[in-house]
DNA sequence: CCCCCTTGTTGAAACGATTCAATGACTGGT
DNA sequence: ACCAGTCATTGAATCGTTTCAACAAGGGGG
């Protein structure tokens, strides 16, 4: 159905091979016989066939993405990032979503493999380690996503998510709020755990206890649900910190839904920074990441490793965040 | 580096062939045979090899689905609806972003062909049916995603735009707006031409003009710009009609920025309804779509064309969108 | 006891490319 | 006129599967 590399050949009255070369290495053919192939390439619609090309050369040209949650903005532009990269390298990337799923991360993980793409950069939920060692054993490179890694074993590229909690917290204090709450996620994030550990860490300082609202999903309806949560507290707390904006806003929604004033009577922070942050019924205080610039890095790393694998040393990258005040924080 | 089925043949001490038959058509094998080729797939973790696969069989279980913008909340669910669709049935889906922009998409064309997907979901831009037939020549169907087509020969899932700009429409001049603006895309777009077109046919009935602002990209930043435009236009509009809620948000924040009270001074309408829309600054009236399902079923459709080719009769299916009111929008 | 049928298994060809050693055709130096 | 050395091209083997015709082994039915 489609034309096939025999039919190039025989269409510019060459070898298969050389047509091979023509594609793989030009500077092998003949500028005569490159124009010849040229044209006819053009004249049949040829493209190559990447099952046969990465099953005779043993490896693709794709790579994998695991992400937890592609409807979160702060992924959709990792993922930005790593097309962007990748695309300039003419890879492609197979973007999969887990839903914080651990099946689906099974599931997307064999799927990868069978495909045989040539590296994957993971979010993981929960401690990984020894599955994707194994993975790495198959000839896979992987890498870890907004996600540290003590295995020297293994590349990381995160953003400092203890020292996240801290400045959020640090402002919250800063403002004279001592009743302090913090919506979190599952413990299998490993994000949740750090963001947390360092707003106790913060707040251990001035003596302060910071309890936890744990919620199922990070998005904005597991932000409602806290909300509500929130409202039926016997003491309500008059500072928010949430582990991600998406949390934030839902949150807010419930707050303000239940006639709360935003910062007057409760003051919210939330992390990543998402462009709708800034745009919500109240401005939203946040911790800044750097998305795009993460997804990118990490395919750039993920690419050193398998590209040059001799001057490629197994590094952890570390990201600053950045707190970014706007209007839903404010003094008590 | 990775286990072969001649590894696992020679494990199990079968053939070939008869792991094969295994994995493909397990009712052919005797139970005892099952249990030793089972046992010895465990042990050495063999994954098939999806190049060779398709290769032989000449056909892959993967789609692609092109879509505009994946930070636009509206494409992460009808890509959420694809992803959901496409898991059930064990097909993985190559994800491409085109940033609206065609060099993009026709690389990432290029690309599918390269993998010789299964079936390609795409909301094109600008006019590509001839690039499409030329497509489905090779034997791989395309479904037109949130893009009617006239084309008998093609399928098609959509939103009646034209109806979803008579309503939006509609409503500003039920409200007494009659100084209406729009705020659109590139014309390449045909979701916007037809949105503007439904929005022109309404207007025209109460003998109102309704001039059209034209921004590159349909994002938050584009809206922006469009903003700064409408508080340097000499007759200030009351009622705005943005071809997308990212637009809306745009101009609803560089409005608010200047201190024009929404919706007293000016009524806002998006399009879409995200999940953002109810959460930004002052909730957005929209124009709500059925996303998720919009993904699903095409993906049904998609794969009922190639599973079943004989009772599969190419269809354009439309959804009908909804308006939904909230605060952007008041009586002037 | 022979034949046919079913059930399970096998072996080899094919899919469309890459890879590489071998070959052929020229060139220029002596 | 010959040899060495480039430069272009070729042909065959190979990657890991699927596919399918052919075969082996039992199991009734006549």
């Amino acid at each position: 159905m489609s034309p096939d590399l025999r039919d190039v050949a025989a269409g510019a009255g060459v070898s298969i091979g050389t047509v091979s070369n023509f594609l793989n290495k030009p500077q092998l053919v003949a500028p005569a016989t490159k124009a010849r192939i040229e044209k006819v390439i053009d004249r049949l619609g040829y493209v190559p066939n990447a099952s046969a090309r990465n099953l005779r050369s043993g490896h693709s040209r794709t790579l994998g993405l695991i992400v937890p949650d592609i409807a979160n903005p702060f992924f959709t532009e990792v993922a930005r990032g790593v097309e962007d990269k990748a695309s300039s390298r003419d890879y492609g990337v197979f973007l999969c979503n887990t839903d914080e799923n651990h099946e689906k991360e099974e599931h997307y993980l064999t799927l990868l493999l069978e495909q045989r793409v040539r590296g994957i950069l993971i979010t993981p939920k929960g401690d990984q380690t020894r599955r994707i060692e194994a993975i790495q054993n198959r000839g896979i490179s992987v890498i870890l996503l907004d996600h540290e890694t003590s295995q020297k074993s293994q590349c990381s590229v995160s953003v400092d998510d203890l020292y996240g909690g801290e400045i959020a917290t640090q402002h919250l204090i800063d403002l004279g709020h001592e009743n302090i709450i913090m919506v979190t996620g599952p413990d299998s994030l490993q994000q949740c755990v750090d963001r947390a550990e360092g707003t106790s860490k913060t707040a251990r300082k001035y003596g302060i206890r910071v309890p936890q609202l744990r919620v199922e999903s990070m998005n904005i309806q597991g932000g409602v649900e806290a909300g509500e949560k929130i409202l039926e507290l016997p003491k309500r707390p008059t500072g928010v910190f949430c582990a991600n904006d998406l949390l934030a806003l839902g949150v807010m929604r419930a707050l303000q839904g239940a006639g709360i004033k935003i910062p007057e009577e409760i003051s919210i922070i939330g992390y990543d920074d998402i462009d709708f942050a800034s745009s919500a019924s109240v401005a939203l205080t946040s911790v800044q990441q750097p998305a795009y610039q993460l997804g990118k890095v990490a395919t750039e790393l993920l690419m050193s490793e398998f590209e040059t694998p001799d001057d490629h040393a197994h590094q952890q990258i570390l990201f600053q965040p950045q707190l970014v005040v706007r209007s839903s924080t404010a003094a008590r």
